[in-house]
DNA sequence: CGTGGCAACGATAATGATTGTCAAAAAAGC
DNA sequence: GCTTTTTTGACAATCATTATCGTTGCCACG
């Protein structure tokens, strides 16, 4: 009983899901990320992938989309709190930081009593190149 | 081939469906409708439940939300846009409306070149009630 | 350095909502 | 009333996610 906090071990498999999360840029599902994983050999089961993406979303680490077709999706998100613009055809996806928006939820919650308040967003459109 | 748009018919079970909804508040289940249907004695599918709310959904009368636990929850949603923010505890919801959102996301999608922009949000938190 | 506790791991099975299928039934039009 | 086309509905299929539970590895303390 001499620490009580850190109950989150260091271990071989959340590094390795942690340093690929670094190294990919765009979103991916939880089964996408175990793929590559096996492919680079790291002895990953699925299982964990999904229990290590959920307790680095917990912690604020990584970012999570729910779009439409039901598959979740999983981000290094490095800092601070954003939105994402997804194009519908290419998933082609812009970060975008929204201040006022997160202000006024923030608002809105508290004018209704409500607490320990978080909120979700998401725009969806048709990018530029998919316009043409 | 006279008329090409309404494919649409006007059936004992669609009525039904719509009539529920209509008396209805909160948000629901497409299996919590299809059962509370069956109590009534109204002799609907599951599988038309769920045809039926995707209609309804794609005609803009009733509204879809997403929560985390991965249900898809439906309301009569009659006019206009608005967002949802509901507790975590007792999922109380409540109506609200931000046209600073809307105003804001279009506005970021359209310095992207995004078009045809649409967007979902959600705000949870805890009511007063479930604070306590 | 050895050992014990405790959390994480991992393969598999279970869950559960949603979607696809296809023959039978009902509605709209003639 | 009859034909055509849509809709219905029971069931199976899908598929991501979650629970289970024995095993393994980390960590700290003796």
């Amino acid at each position: 009983m001499s620490e009580g906090s850190a109950a989150v071990r260091n271990t071989r498999q959340r590094s390795a899901v942690s340093a690929l999360l670094g190294e990919m840029e765009g979103f991916h599902s939880a089964q996408d990320l175990h793929a590559m994983l096996r492919q680079r050999g790291e002895r990953v089961g699925l299982t964990t992938v999904y229990r290590t993406l959920q307790g680095l979303a917990d912690a604020g680490e990584i970012d999570v989309m729910r779009p439409p077709g039901g598959e979740h999706l999983y981000r290094r998100c490095s800092e601070g709190h954003h939105h994402h613009l997804v194009c519908r055809a290419c998933g082609r996806t812009v970060e975008v930081a929204g201040p006022a928006v997160e202000s006024w939820a923030d608002r809105v919650a508290a004018q209704h009593g409500y607490a320990d308040v978080s909120h979700t967003m998401e725009i969806f459109g048709t990018c530029p190149a998919c316009v043409r």
